[in-house]
RNA sequence: GGGCGAAUAGCUCAGUUGGUUCAGAGCACUUGGUUUACACCCAAGGGGUCGGGGGUUCGAAUCCCUCUUCGCCCA
């Protein structure tokens, strides 16, 4: 067949894609082979495919594509998030567009529009995904709020909850006002931002004194107690017991004492408003104080608000300071920076609010969680091992999961209410069972559905999520189903460590709780992807290139490649589209590697040259000492030393030198023995590759002969590793390829040209094998290795205490350069020789280092000493 | 403010129990090379006080102390 000599990437990917999916090769069903099972992390179902995703996603792929080459039952589950909060987002503000306001819709109604926007924008990120070759088992492809889901995590709740682990609770939360929400701790970043800390004075009841305190929000003031001061803190000893007037409203507060106060900060001198700041609230709660609530539910002030009720608590920021000041209450204003709490996905500045929410006890379900990963079996391991230390500091300060959240988009609590009380609730899986539940706790038998009310708020995106390993196999509906037996526990996460306690944790906590097992076994924590001047990838700063663009120009081989070779698990990926050039340039070096054996003409005729036979003999011991290195890098999850090492096994080891050592003359056929062992060679090298490269290796597999859907590469079988018993060949090869190099440098020196053949002249010291003599003839273009025992006229230079001679004419010899030359390298080792030898003329030294060591600087030191006898003699004889 | 981590070549990073991987890889750079598979190529070469200082040791990139700078998480 006729091989084009280019690689087209862009026609061959789509190919072989349908290829795969029309013989269900990333299909599985249970069967009796050992599973390898991988659920991906669910995007987010409106997102499109960035950088990070396509990061994530190869790592899996290449884990789940070994897996199949080793023969395990490999099965990759995909799916979609439905991330209540971000896209509930995007639907209000596309229905804003189209003038309607999410108000005025009922929920149906809004739910309606969701699923709709859904429906055309979700899964354009699987599509993408396939593009870069993804093997996921689409058949699989779940969603976070498919009925089955949703009906897994109304389960979770209602169980939890008769466990007695949620329950309701009035709370300090993070409330977003603009999507009028609250979130978890989780969701809010915390910002610097520059502000002003105020000075204001307070009116002591009774007396003229007055009280300094300092407040980065002024505006709170309407909502004060108390003031507090440090008992110990000798300067407002006067203030202990009176009561001071908050300006503006006059109201009469207690001054309150507390070491919580912290007597450097500002004026040493503490206003609390236990409404609106956390730490207020636990002083309010200990010193039973009034709480003023002065927001509406948008942060706009409400009627303790006074005369700026309805007006946004920022412009009430600048305009109370000018009242305050215009009446004397301001001291003055100092610049200070402090952290900002901001929502994650709106950006507003989060308030911290009291409200009723849904909480879930943490602190027994965490245990199981952080002996499995931190205990002494490891039960699952994270990769790299730092992320232990955060994961514990998380897990050992874990704090109630606030689990509802003030949306629509999302599974709805299912907490029925029949009355106004606090406790007028129940909780079951259906509204019927609610009745039932709500007659008996009412003992009201004349209840009917429709004096129901159920909690309109949903669930936190991560309550469903948090089970996704087991929901994908319908394990908390069916616990006992073959599949969630078969696949469950799975084996290994690929995800950010971003979201190491959002999703790892509570996915390991729900595991042990709901299957008394780890969810997998391993978590590979990547990195972020970022750009070359170390900033996150982001819409906003522009710095994304389009994942697709990237697939187009430099193909999904070469883009996945080139993502992989610079990302260690857990460091930071510095994206540089060269990187992508230098995986493009691995496809069309073994494309053209391909191409060069399909246009050599194959000969029974001839024997098999003995430089052929040696090169090929030297491969296979080369390629089993690199397998073996690859799989410590699989095993220990380093993906780029894996890729680095077949980058090289295939470049230079394959290209290098095998290729250019059995390379027959031009034109010339090549030997049908050398022919077929380069064949099969060339055979196990695009297994090694396949989970790299999967597109151009199953191209050339396919090329290499015709085969039967059950031959294909993506499910071949991944070549034997035996152990390398005598590496003697790697060491004379390596030693030859000094030869080579020293030739090559005085080709280069001497301006002496490849064509031009030449001789050469061996002082053989070391008493070198000349098993590679023809391999050196080929590639260096030499006629004849003599093997003397006296120098020759000519070029020099020595490998360990053997000395080769070029002979060139007497005129291009340059004597002095020549001893130039050899005196610096005798210099050299001089040098060296001494250090070795003041290390072991130490005592201590031969005494307290163990014998390895001590006999290895023998060796240098015979080495040394061989190679400056070799130096001396070629100096005596120019001299 | 609390916790965790990092600093090695121009860049990105490896370097496991202190000595056989001990100063390394890839990229970038410099120089030379194309009738012979690949210029998306080949070859040769330069380049680092292992962040600073101190200590332990026969021996330190590696262990300890300290300082500096940076990153991440939490409050």
């Amino acid at each position: 067949m006729k091989i084009s000599p280019k690689y087209n990437a862009s026609e061959i990917e789509s190919k072989w894609y349908d290829y795969w999916m029309k013989n269900n090769y990333f299909h599985s069903e249970v069967d009796e082979r050992e599973p390898y099972t991988i659920v991906i992390p669910p995007p987010n179902v409106t997102g499109v495919l960035h950088m990070g995703h396509m990061l994530n996603n190869t790592i899996q792929d290449v884990l789940i594509r070994r897996a199949r080459l080793l023969g395990k039952n490999a099965c990759w589950v995909p799916g979609t998030d439905h991330a209540s909060i971000a896209t509930e987002a995007k639907v209000v503000a596309k229905l804003k567009e189209e003038g309607i306001n999410k108000n005025d819709l009922t929920r149906e109604e809004f739910l309606n529009h969701a699923f709709e926007w859904k429906d055309k924008y979700g899964g354009i990120i699987l599509e993408q995904l396939k593009k870069l070759g993804a093997s996921c088992d689409w058949e699989r492809t779940k969603f976070t709020m498919d009925d089955d889901m949703s009906e897994a995590v109304i389960k979770v709740f209602v169980d939890l909850y008769n466990k007695g682990l949620i329950y309701r609770g009035f709370r300090m939360v993070n409330w977003d006002p603009e999507a009028k929400t609250t979130l978890s701790d989780e969701e809010v970043i915390y910002e610097e931002r520059q502000g002003n800390l105020y000075y204001l004075e307070y009116d002591i009841v009774g007396s003229d004194e007055k009280v300094t305190i300092a407040t980065t929000r002024p505006e709170t003031i309407l909502g004060d107690s108390a003031i507090c001061i440090n008992p110990e803190d000798e300067r407002f000893t006067h203030l202990k017991g009176k009561k001071a007037i908050v300006p503006l409203c006059n109201r009469e507060i207690p001054i309150i004492e507390d070491s919580y106060v912290d007597v450097e900060f500002g004026t040493g001198c503490l206003k609390v408003t236990p409404a609106h700041d956390e730490n207020d609230k636990v002083l309010g709660d200990k010193h039973n104080l009034e709480v003023i609530d002065i927001f509406n539910e948008d942060a706009s002030l409400n009627s303790f608000g006074l005369h700026y009720e309805g007006k946004d608590r920022f412009v009430v920021r600048k305009e109370i300071a000018k009242e305050l000041e215009e009446k004397g209450y301001l001291v003055k204003v100092e610049q200070h920076t402090n952290k900002v709490g901001t929502s994650e996905r709106t950006k507003a500045v989060i308030e911290p609010r009291l409200s009723d929410q849904w909480f879930l006890k943490m602190e027994d379900l965490a245990k199981p969680a952080i002996e499995g990963v931190l205990g002494e079996d490891r039960d699952v391991k994270l990769y790299p091992r730092k992320f232990e230390n955060t994961y514990r500091h998380w897990m050992e300060n874990i704090r109630d999961w606030n689990i509802s959240r003030q949306l629509w988009w999302g599974q709805q609590i299912p907490a029925f209410y029949y009355g106004d009380g606090k406790e007028d609730f129940v909780v079951a899986e259906t509204k019927e069972k609610a009745l039932e539940l709500a007659k008996e706790k009412t003992s009201n038998a004349n209840l009917q559905t429709s004096d129901l009310r159920q909690d309109p708020d949903v669930l936190d995106t991560w309550f469903s999520s948090w089970l996704w390993p087991m929901s994908v196999f319908d394990g908390i509906r069916n616990p006992e189903n073959e599949e969630i037996n078969y696949y469950y526990p799975t084996n290994d996460l690929v995800t950010g460590p971003d979201i190491l306690f959002f999703w790892v944790a509570r996915m390991i906590i729900s595991g042990y709780e709901y299957k008394d097992t780890r969810p997998f076994e391993n978590v590979y924590l990547t990195g972020l992807v970022r750009d070359k001047q170390r900033r996150k990838m982001s819409k906003s700063l522009g710095n994304s290139p389009d994942a697709l663009k990237l697939i187009e120009e430099y193909g999904a081989d070469g883009v996945r490649v080139g993502l992989l070779l610079s990302s260690a698990a857990g460091n930071d990926l510095l994206f540089d589209e060269a990187l992508c050039q230098q995986g493009k340039g691995l496809g069309n070096k073994v494309w053209s590697a391909f191409y060069l054996t399909s246009i050599w003409e194959v000969s029974e005729e001839i024997e098999q040259p003995e430089h052929s036979k040696i090169a090929i003999d030297w491969y296979k011991t080369k390629l089993q000492k690199t397998l073996a290195e690859i799989e410590d890098h699989y095993s220990k999850y380093r993906l780029s030393d894996v890729i680095m090492s077949i980058y090289k096994l295939i470049n230079d080891d394959f290209c290098g030198w095998l290729l250019e050592a059995v390379k027959p003359a031009y034109q010339q056929p090549i030997d049908k023995k050398t022919y077929d062992e380069v064949i099969a060679i060339f055979e196990d090298n695009l297994k090694v590759l396949h989970p790299f490269m999967p597109f151009i290796t199953e191209e050339i597999w396919q090329l290499i002969s015709e085969r039967t859907a059950e031959e294909a590469l993506i499910i071949a079988k991944y070549p034997a590793i035996n152990e390398v018993k005598d590496s003697s060949i790697i060491e004379e090869f390596d030693f030859a390829t000094s030869i080579i190099s020293g030739i090559r440098t005085i080709r280069k020196e001497k301006n002496i040209a490849f064509k031009e053949v030449i001789e050469l002249y061996v002082v053989n010291n070391e008493n070198s094998t000349k098993s590679f003599d023809s391999i050196i003839k080929k590639l260096v273009n030499i006629s004849e290795i003599n093997y003397v025992q006296e120098k020759v006229d000519g070029a020099s230079f020595r490998v360990k205490s053997n000395e080769y001679f070029v002979p060139i004419s007497a005129d291009s010899i340059n004597v002095e350069e020549e001893i130039k030359k050899i005196t610096e390298e005798l210099n050299y080792t001089e040098g060296f020789l001494k250090s070795v030898q003041k290390k072991l003329s130490n005592e201590r030294f031969v005494n307290n280092a163990p014998e390895q060591v001590v006999a290895n600087e023998k060796k240098k030191e015979a080495d040394a000493l061989a190679k400056i006898e070799t130096l001396k003699a070629s100096l005596a004889s120019l001299e």
